[in-house]
Formats: structure tokens, C-alpha cells, sequence
DNA sequence: CGGGTGAAGTCATACGTAGTACTCGACGCA
DNA sequence: TGCGTCGAGTACTACGTATGACTTCACCCG
């Protein structure tokens, strides 16, 4: 229970000298040729006087809305989510929204039954990141956008261009002159990932090379393990395109566990640019994706969904960034030149 | 507008054939001796079959409490929040209390003007982390508990042992030789940050060691910076005593930037043990701080004090895990063993 | 002068729940 | 038989807001 009871419209009723109806015409702003100009002023003035705020659960009440989303991320620990989260409250606080995270749990397959239980009750949409579409099986009937997911589901959604992203790390690698890529990938079956997948191979096939594979979770050591098993092979690669930013940091570690020096012996690559890309020796080539971006721009689809809109399917583009964990190969017979762009 | 409109507790008391306030008592759990076995049976089945839940807008509004808990951190970005949120998220969730996180803006001083207006009408109480007591003025009167901040203060306060921390890990650098440290301070007046720079000062004091100092903010570029200014000095310091992890990751770099080696040239330590600590090479030495049991602790404590309780303090050991980033410094005089203990 | 018109407000109600005050009937006891 | 009591359930209201239906009054025009 609140300490202070608040002043209701009613307080501010009367204190303007005026009925609970026109106070709540003139701050609702509905009251153009209702009401006149005087008596809106004296309105608002004694709502500022008394510090009138309207009590949220009346409204929703009333409304039959709770002005409450709710955004489903796997983990707020991995450090990609975060900035995915202030995107969104950003741009939903601007329309006097609020944003209730979910994280899924460790230790279940789903939100039923789990010490998180989701409160289903009091939100008027989903935004869920980077999961399938089964995800929302137990939401169906409310309104959702999906971030970096399928496409082709259902639901509208908002994503990276992920397969573009990993092309231009692809083709990159290969305009170094690697032909053998070792692709240390995340043992996660969604979209984004069999976008990653799709897209390195067939780069990889048309320049000629060959693609050896390994999956972990996304985490440093299994990482490790994954890449060591991938360097450990006969033909070891001279490149390790790695799903994501944390699995390139394992593959750091098999390297110099191997006494192999990045770049000059081994190329890695990863994915997402989070503040570990720069934390690194060296620094990680990468693709920067605009996480915070996407948070805000998957909220903006959804706030247009509840309007009642259609929203337009929003594609964010990656940028390859080139720091200093790519080089030639070894003995390399291919071209040198380091590129800047996509 | 939510797509299809839910069933009501009255739509469940005429599918059982009693009245919308015997379905409230029976729901509500008081019925005991009011209402019989049978009948309260018959409404749960009811409520069962029509997939009934609770309009929370509605319950809000009657008893003028929304279940809702404001979690204010400065950001969701850097590594160690994720898991506050994610520990009081855990325990909210578990006794029906939604969390709505608040993200202190970049731009502004508070939250007032920001485009982060927090939802201050629709919450019961908040959790503020790392944060001084000014940042809950505009608050006033919302029962709050503060997270590893001044527990001198008028608010209640679940805690870390920090200064406790980094005297294990001065004690530490101290055991194996180390006498000129130097202090890669965040430059952020907050207690929990002046906490850990006096615990250095005593230890460091009292082995009749050297301590000098360099601020930055919280950022790999400006830690190497300021880092890089520690060892440029004169005496140059043996051991890098950094306030965070995110820091000594930009003391790395300084280091290598000059040549030196980790660890047989200069130790680094760090602070908060957040995933980085173990992607760095060398695995970084530092204090474990359990964020999410903070999170999940401070949550008990604010629900007691929802519950019209006073909370006790809690206060949370960190506790030194020793890595590879620290060893005896070079023509070292000191003792050489390892410990690995606090 | 009567009726129509428009401006300026107010009345009354519903949203869905929780819970207090009440009713109703049966039973026990003097 | 009459009264108290208890068990079982219901009627009704309040929470604070938004808004459609209504009132009131001044003014204008024929």
C-alpha cells in the first residue's frame, strides 16, 4: 500500500470549483469546443497545485489496456540483450509505455510452469527476441513482433540482416586468400543462427574452399573445446568464423593453447560487436550489430501492431567491422589488401 | 485493445451457478467457513474450464496496489546488471510481482525531463542499484531499498562486502610482493566505489606500500588511458589495482601496449568477476560478486518492506578468485606462494 | 416572442474485483 | 413455540477514470 494517498481527479475537481468529468475532458485533451479555454486553464492549474497524477489502474481499468509490454530475451546476462532492452524502453517510454522483461529460465523449456511465470495478465504485447515462434504458444491472441527471427513465420517481425552480415565476413576472409574456414557455430537452433550457417557455406562453396564445423553453447569454454576440436582436425583452417563475439573469445584460447598467434597463424571472425569485440588481443573483426536499434525499432512495429497498423517489416543491416583479428593466411597465395567496408 | 475480451469473474459465477462474490471468496482463498467444500470446488472447476484470470487492472484498482516493482540501474549495457535484474526478476516473479526496469538515461542528470520517464504512478516500491540516495528525491514516500550503496543512509540497503573484497585483494598483491600499486579508479562518485579506493588505501597503508591513482570512466579506452599514465610515471607501480573488470581490461592493453607482460611483468586485478574476466588472456584475478543474488536479495528485502516489515541488512561476501593476471612482481622480494582463498 | 442552435458543462454509468454487511434457512435449546 | 446461533451464500458498494447522453443557458433569427 502506497504511503500517501494520492489526490484523485476528484481532489482536483474540486479545487478548480468544476465536476470530475471536466477534469478529466481537459486532461485528456479531448475537450476542444466542450470546454472553455478559461475553465481548462484553471483545470490544469489546480492539477499542477495539488500534483495530480491519474492513478494507472483506474485507467487501465477503464481503457481495458495496461499500456504494459512485455519483452521475452533468453538471458540478460550475455551482454547483446542489455542494449536490446534500453532500446526498447526508450522508445516505449516516449509513448507512455512500460516494459516488463522476461528472461527465460534456465532450466525449462518454455515460461509455463517456471519460476518466472510471465505475467500474461497485464500486458498489451510481446516483444520477443531472438526466439521461434513457438515461443508464444501460450500468448496466442496477443498482439507480438518478433526481433531477429524468422521472417516467414506468422508473426511480423524485425531483424539484421544476419546472412548479409555473414557474407560480407565470408567474403572478406576469402579476399585474404583463406580457402580452409572453420566455422565455430552456436549450438542454438534458431533462425538467426541457420541464417549464419546458410550464408558462410554458400560463400565459402563458391570461392572454392572448404567449411569444417563445430557447435558449442554460447559460452567461453565450450567454445574453446569446439574450436580445438576444429584446429585439432588434418587439414586445420586457417580461419574461424565464429557465431558470435563470446565463441570468438574461446577460440582465442584454443589458439594460444596451440601456441598459435591471431592473425598472423589463424584468422577468427565474430559476430554482434559487444564491448568484449574491443576488450580483446587483439582486437575482433567482426559484425556490429545495432542491438539497441533493434530494441527500439521492433518496439516502434509494435506500438504501430496495437494501433491497429500493419507494420512494415523493418531489416537492420550489419556492418563489418575490420580490427585486428584477420589477416592472410599463412603462405598465402591470395590477395593482401585489407578492406574497410561491407 | 487486447484481441479477444477475457472471461470475467462473473461469466465464472454463472458457469458454476453461484454469485460473482462467492467466485471471489473461493479464488481469493477466504473462504473458510464461508463458503462450503463442494461449492468452492465447483467455482474452481469453473474458473479451470473458462481459462479464467484475474483482471489485474482491475484488482489494482481495488486494492490500490499494482504488484509492480520499479528496478532502477544505471545500465543494462555494461556486464553486471543483467544478472541483478535477472535475480529480482527471479524472486518477484515468484510472489506475483512484475519488475519494470528503469534505465538512468545517458544524457540527463535523473530521471526528471528524460525520454526514460519512469512509470512512476503505477509502481509499489523500488529497487535502486548502485545508485546515491538523491537519485529517489522525486520518489519520496515510495518505499525503496537501495543495492550496494551507502548503508548509512536513510534508505534500507542490501550490500556487497566491498571494502571487505578489496582488502583480499591488496592482501592478496601484498602476499606475493607487491609494494608500488597503482589505482585505476571509475571515476564515479559513488559509495561503492569511494568504499573500495579506502580499503585499498588502509591495506596498502599499513604494508608500507606506495598507492598512486588514476580515474576514468567505466570503458576499455579510457581505462587504457588512465592506466597508461599510472605507468609512465616515475616509480612505475608493479600492480594495477583496477575498480572493475571492464578496467583491467583496458590495463591489459596499456600493459601490451608498452611491452609489458601479464602477469610476470605487472599484475592486474579486476572487480565483479562478470564474463570477461575469464575471456581475457590471461584469466583475469578478481573478486566474484554475486550479482544476481543481489538482485534476488534485494527483491526480499523491499517485498518485506512492502509487507510492512524492516528488512534486515544483507550484506553479500565477495570472495577473491585468483587467476592468471597476478603474480610476484619482477626481482621480487616478497613471499611467492598462491593463495587461493579470501 | 417562440423555437432553434451552439457552447459549456454535468450526470450517470461501466470497467472487474474484493470484501463488508446483509439475508435466509435450519437447527438447538429452553 | 420462540429465540438465538450458526452455516452458507448473496447484494451491494467502492476503487478512479473516461465518455456518451443529457442539461442549461444565452443568443439569434424569422
Amino acid at each position: 500500500m502506497p504511503a500517501t494517498s494520492r489526490p484523485t481527479s476528484k481532489d482536483v475537481a474540486h479545487e478548480a470549483g468544476v465536476s470530475q468529468s471536466t477534469v478529466s475532458l481537459v486532461l485528456g485533451g479531448k475537450w476542444s469546443g466542450r470546454i472553455s479555454p478559461a475553465t481548462a486553464a484553471s483545470v490544469r492549474e489546480a492539477a499542477e497545485r495539488l500534483g495530480y497524477r491519474p492513478n494507472q489502474a483506474a485507467r487501465n481499468l477503464r481503457l481495458g489496456t495496461t499500456r504494459t509490454v512485455l519483452l521475452m530475451v533468453p538471458t540478460l546476462t550475455a551482454p547483446f540483450f542489455g542494449p536490446v532492452h534500453t532500446g526498447a524502453v526508450r522508445v516505449a517510454a516516449r509513448h507512455g509505455f512500460g516494459v516488463v522483461a522476461y528472461v527465460w529460465p534456465d532450466d525449462a523449456a518454455g515460461p509455463a510452469g517456471s519460476p518466472f511465470a510471465a505475467p500474461r495478465e497485464a500486458i498489451d504485447g510481446i516483444l520477443a527476441s531472438s526466439m521461434e515462434v513457438e515461443a508464444l504458444a501460450e500468448f496466442r491472441g496477443t498482439p507480438a513482433v518478433m526481433l531477429d527471427s524468422d521472417p516467414s513465420g506468422p508473426v511480423p517481425t524485425v531483424g539484421f540482416g544476419v546472412a548479409e552480415g555473414m557474407r560480407s565476413i565470408a567474403a572478406h576472409l576469402v579476399g585474404l586468400g583463406h580457402r580452409r574456414i572453420g566455422h565455430v557455430a552456436a549450438a542454438v537452433d534458431q533462425w538467426t543462427f541457420r541464417a549464419r550457417a546458410e550464408a558462410l557455406a554458400a560463400v565459402t562453396a563458391r570461392a572454392g574452399g572448404t567449411l569444417t564445423r563445430a557447435a558449442c553453447a554460447i559460452e567461453v569454454g565450450a567454445a574453446r573445446d569446439a574450436a580445438a576440436r576444429l584446429l585439432a582436425g588434418p587439414d586445420r583452417p586457417t580461419a574461424l568464423v565464429c557465431d558470435d563475439d563470446l565463441i570468438a573469445a574461446g577460440a582465442y584460447k584454443a589458439a594460444r593453447a596451440l601456441g598459435l598467434d591471431v592473425p598472423s597463424d589463424l584468422s577468427v571472425t565474430g559476430f554482434d560487436d559487444v564491448l568484449l569485440a574491443t576488450a580483446l588481443e587483439p582486437e575482433l573483426t567482426t559484425v556490429r550489430l545495432p542491438a539497441e536499434e533493434l530494441g527500439a525499432r521492433g518496439m516502434e512495429a509494435l506500438l504501430e501492431l496495437l494501433d491497429g497498423g500493419r507494420p512494415a517489416r523493418r531489416v537492420l543491416r550489419g556492418r563489418l567491422i575490420v580490427r585486428g583479428s584477420t589477416a592472410p593466411p599463412p603462405r598465402a597465395e591470395g590477395r593482401v589488401e585489407r578492406e574497410a567496408g561491407v
